[in-house]
DNA sequence: TTGATCCAGTTATACGAATAACTGACTAAA
DNA sequence: TTTAGTCAGTTATTCGTATAACTGGATCAA
């Protein structure tokens, strides 16, 4: 900057406001135009540090996640937190952790010693947990998870209208037996096998419907159960018309005993998925009708968060997940 | 530190002389002492911009790709370059722009002006690729491409062996009549097509075989001509006895050709994918055998050349793609 | 004519850390 | 006793930017 005020014959504070231009028509429009003129000549370029170390804040916010970047579907998840960020100019310093706390730890603390506006603390799945303590006094919030002691903020997709809406589209499609293949056993606690499974029940009570015990099953949420629990419902004496896989692994495993038992989809029974799996949804056939998780809703919406001008409090924000419509969903045979 | 130095009751410069250590033993065990507590009683964290101002270069190093974050299997490129990175005190500044050239300057100059130690620009396939002109001058490596002008230092997967393995195992196996299911038409030029071809080609003629025109087949990479090319093979007159797709959603269509059929993998015909992609090669039944882009490990070169001493050249460095063994290869029925 | 106000800039300083160059006290060799 | 050398720190300066406070001249209203 000194050398484009040499270069451009005014001092480097001139250089400084003009480039900045903060104080309007302060200057000549002759002076501003040697201004600019130096700067293009030399191929200035600020310094951000001197910058930062001038304003206290840095234009970086950081994003830190367990195993985002290498969950699969996913990485949708940063693309929106820096989508938003660069909508503000700002860029994201990213970290895996992987899980591993002392790494965490570190990279949070080089992440503010870099004086990053705000932190982004993401979770690979939804679920609740332990903020690290060194995030106090920094603005943060939680993303795809949700801060167990409720002091931060946080954003998660809203898994009961997803799991209602899921079984709302069956029912509007005219279906009355509409089974559920869950995720994991409700003992631990996972939103998104609670949250489903909640949405599910009362999509089925506001229709009237008794919840039938023998249509409700818990696996792992792998395709082998997925498989495994169409099969038995399908071959039990008084099989549903229409399935809701509370992930589209179990969908795909669905599909498989679907295939094997010489029935089609959705002749025979309708499908409904969970989680729009890029690399798996569009590609089965038919294709899956699912519910997709906003995962760069999401990421925006975090880092929208940080940038406000208001402290976020404790607050959990939770997005819609929308519905992806393609081709396993259709009328029950019954109905006219 | 200012603070640090009051609490302490020494002169700022002892502060950063004892904290660097570098002077080795110059100070006393006492004063260091109480520097030490002063650091941690104020909770004393160092500013990393005011140390990079006074270096001229900062402890970040600069990713962007165009679209890695949200190209499903890609992720762990940013994972392992993270990692590399980690291992000397390094954080990542990651954009991902989507192919938008206008946010990629934009971007690269914001990180340029962070002084970031280096730059990776990453391609989300591999291809040869033109580097943004603002990257001359800066320490810059491709990842998962290469530079078209031979310039700026590459890391790619060498695709050419890959196909030449993944042909190898199933000649090892045995087989004699192996049929390739390439990605894509080669006028394309494609790295991952035109090198797994290759590869193929170089095998067979190794083993003394003839290439069969018949038995090799340019499609779209979708699983659509997966299922279609794996159908004529299959039905033709003089089916192959092992068929190496050279990506794995090729092969699942292959996979599903295979089940309509009624014959079985790899008991009727054995098949060889190419990607080990994480959400279908563990999934399929049999798991596919197939060969890993090694994203973890090329992510951690391009850092580990951005980190070492010497400027790199323009070379292209190609990196092995493992294979990854599961259950689709067995030996020919007509062995022994 | 005088004081107030505006104009178009400049000067001086702070941000926080690293380090070259210095200092004053003490020790050891000649 | 002088001189050189070590020890344990301190002083002063630098990096590049933003901005508060200032300056000297012109304009304007009373």
């Amino acid at each position: 900057m000194h050398d484009v005020a040499a270069a451009a014959g005014v001092s480097q504070a001139t250089v400084s406001l003009v480039l900045n231009s903060a104080s309007g028509s302060r200057f000549s429009e002759e002076t501003r135009k040697k201004v600019r003129d130096a700067v293009n000549r030399l191929g200035y370029r600020t310094n951000a540090h001197a910058k930062t170390l001038r304003e206290g804040v840095a234009g970086m916010i950081g994003f830190i996640g367990d195993t985002v970047a290498t969950t699969p579907f996913a990485g949708a998840i940063i693309e929106g937190a820096q989508q938003r960020a660069w909508e503000d100019g700002l860029l994201l310093l990213t970290v895996n952790t992987g899980g591993d706390k002392e790494l965490e730890a570190a990279s949070l603390d080089t992440m503010l010693s870099y004086k990053v506006a705000g932190v982004v603390y993401a979770g690979m799945y939804h679920r609740r947990l332990d903020v690290p303590e060194a995030l106090t006094g920094v603005r943060s919030v939680v993303l795809n998870s949700q801060d167990r002691a409720g002091r931060v903020a946080s954003v998660a997709p809203d898994e009961v209208k997803g799991g209602y809406s899921a079984a709302r589209r069956l029912l509007d499609a005219g279906h009355r037996r509409i089974a559920l293949i869950n995720i994991e056993s409700l003992e631990s606690e996972l939103p998104a096998a609670v949250g489903r499974y909640e949405g599910y029940r009362k999509a089925l009570d506001e229709a009237g419907l008794e919840l039938d015990p023998d249509l409700v099953r818990f696996g792992t949420g792998g395709e082998e159960d997925g498989y495994k629990y169409a099969m038995e419902l399908m071959t039990s004496g008084n099989p549903p018309t229409a399935i809701f896989c509370a992930n589209d692994r179990g969908a795909w495993g669905a599909y498989q005993a679907v295939s094997d038992l010489r029935l089609s989809i959705p002749g025979d029974v309708s499908i409904v998925g969970f989680d729009n799996q890029a690399t798996l949804a569009p590609f089965l056939r038919p294709g899956l009708t699912t519910f997709e998780l906003p995962f760069v809703a999401m990421g925006r919406r975090a880092v929208e968060l940080i940038l406000q001008d208001a402290e976020p409090d404790g607050r959990v924000e939770l997005m819609d997940c929308p519905l992806i419509e393609r081709n396993s969903v259709t009328h029950p045979k019954e109905m006219p």
